[in-house]
DNA sequence: CGGGGAACGGATCATTGATCCGGTCCCCGA
DNA sequence: TCGGGGACCGGATCAATGATCCGTTCCCCG
């Protein structure tokens, strides 16, 4: 007796000097949200587990529950941290146009970026980065002159146009949506004449594609919104009403 | 021993005459994908396992898969089952908007009816239904003299802004988006200094609001692909080509 | 009527999210 | 200086789940 005690790891000895292993810092919930980022970058989604994160950050997969109280914190963490990159540009008065043309754009590129989002955009974003933007957003539109209900429908009409747009990109962009894309291009001709359009102009090819296909549509929305504020101030002058 | 051999399943007398168990259809593979639905309507995603669904369907789990390779092929049939729901409107040549519109409206109508299906838009759908109605949108933008790279936009924009549109509204309708929602407006108030302008105009509210910011929306984009096809007209008669 | 493929399901495995509970480290006050 | 207590850690363990193995039953066709 003495050698082996119940819990005491291996001998005195042969246990570390009590401190090296403290050489990284003691593991923080920001942590935990960076290396879970890093994770999914580079294995995807499915990918991510508690074991898989513990691993990476050398603990204990049980540890993470200390900082975290559920995976999908860690999710939700993750996704509103990588809207940090997203930069707010700086509320310049004129040209709201531009302003949110840069925001939306970020916001695309981050979700890009990020392929794995994609999949976690059905849940409520109500971290700081995300709350931060869209009171950009809001508030540029206000400032522009847009009033109610067009306010609210074009904060939410880019929200959603991004969201999907960035959904359906990364659907056929990212992994194996590539080798899938080329299944669906090989099926469309086989049913040409089930789908003759479809297989005429098929799924975009190349990255410019979705490019300039995203800025046409957003323009689009941007011309409206414009339109409702035109009609809004030429009534205001008391001009033409309709 | 002969009382008890190894795999039958009791005495002989009191097993069925093999014939009562036959009464319902076989279970094939349209059988298991509509108690699916059934059951995503019933209890949500994330309460669909293949043991529930199977003793639904009075089965052993492990049947199912004689029917199906995984259970996402039980998804992606569901998914692309809802939507035969989506009326395609008559080709006219006339009035494409009008068509368009409908088409655009019914496929939100079916995403909203089977708030589970939000979830699952981040995967390729390249069933049946789901390519009917892309080659109708493509076939009716065509005719009405839209021409790339303006084509090709439309149909995206438009799908990605329904996509969005649908995806935003479950997260905040469906199930525990109702109580998420009271929260994030209890926090907009807390933080009112941070987030001034979205205190004031919160989350949507009724379901006319969302309604409405849909509907604009779409009529933006609609405007944007008319004018589209008006430039492109005009300057093919020769006028004005700014 | 008998063979064979279609259909079925019990037992079982590996993975994963989460909890229990006991151990370790470190700061802070007496 | 010392000891108590809270922050932090992780091995063992549980329940749920997706999926497979393999033996059994059903039923059509020659």
């Amino acid at each position: 007796m003495g050698t082996k005690h119940s819990g005491s790891p291996g001998d005195v000895w042969l246990r570390p000097p009590a401190r090296a292993a403290r050489e990284a810092p003691p593991l923080s919930r920001d942590r935990i949200v960076a290396e879970a980022i890093a994770l999914l970058d580079e294995e995807g989604a499915d990918r991510l587990t508690m074991r898989r994160l513990a691993e990476r950050l050398g603990t204990g997969s049980t540890t993470l529950y200390w900082h975290v109280k559920t995976k999908n914190d860690v999710l939700d963490l993750a996704l509103d941290a990588i809207f940090a990159a997203v930069e707010i540009p700086r509320a310049d008065g004129q040209d709201w146009r531009a302003g949110i043309t840069a925001l939306i754009s970020g916001w695309r590129a981050v979700l890009l970026d990020h392929p794995w989002s994609a999949a976690l955009l059905g849940r409520p974003m109500l971290g700081p980065n995300v709350l931060a933007r869209s009171e950009f957003l809001y508030a540029t539109l206000l400032d522009a002159g847009v009033t109610e209900p067009h306010l609210t429908a074009a904060a939410y009409g880019l929200s959603n146009y991004v969201i999907g747009s960035a959904l359906m990109q990364a659907t056929w962009t990212a992994g194996e949506g590539q080798a899938t894309r080329a299944a669906a291009q090989e099926r469309f001709r086989a049913d040409r004449d089930r789908y003759p359009v479809l297989a005429a102009h098929g799924p975009l090819a190349s990255d410019s594609d979705w490019d300039t296909s995203f800025a046409l549509g957003l323009s689009w929305l941007l011309d409206g919104v414009h339109a409702t504020v035109e009609e809004a101030s030429s009534r205001g002058r008391g001009s033409s009403g309709k």
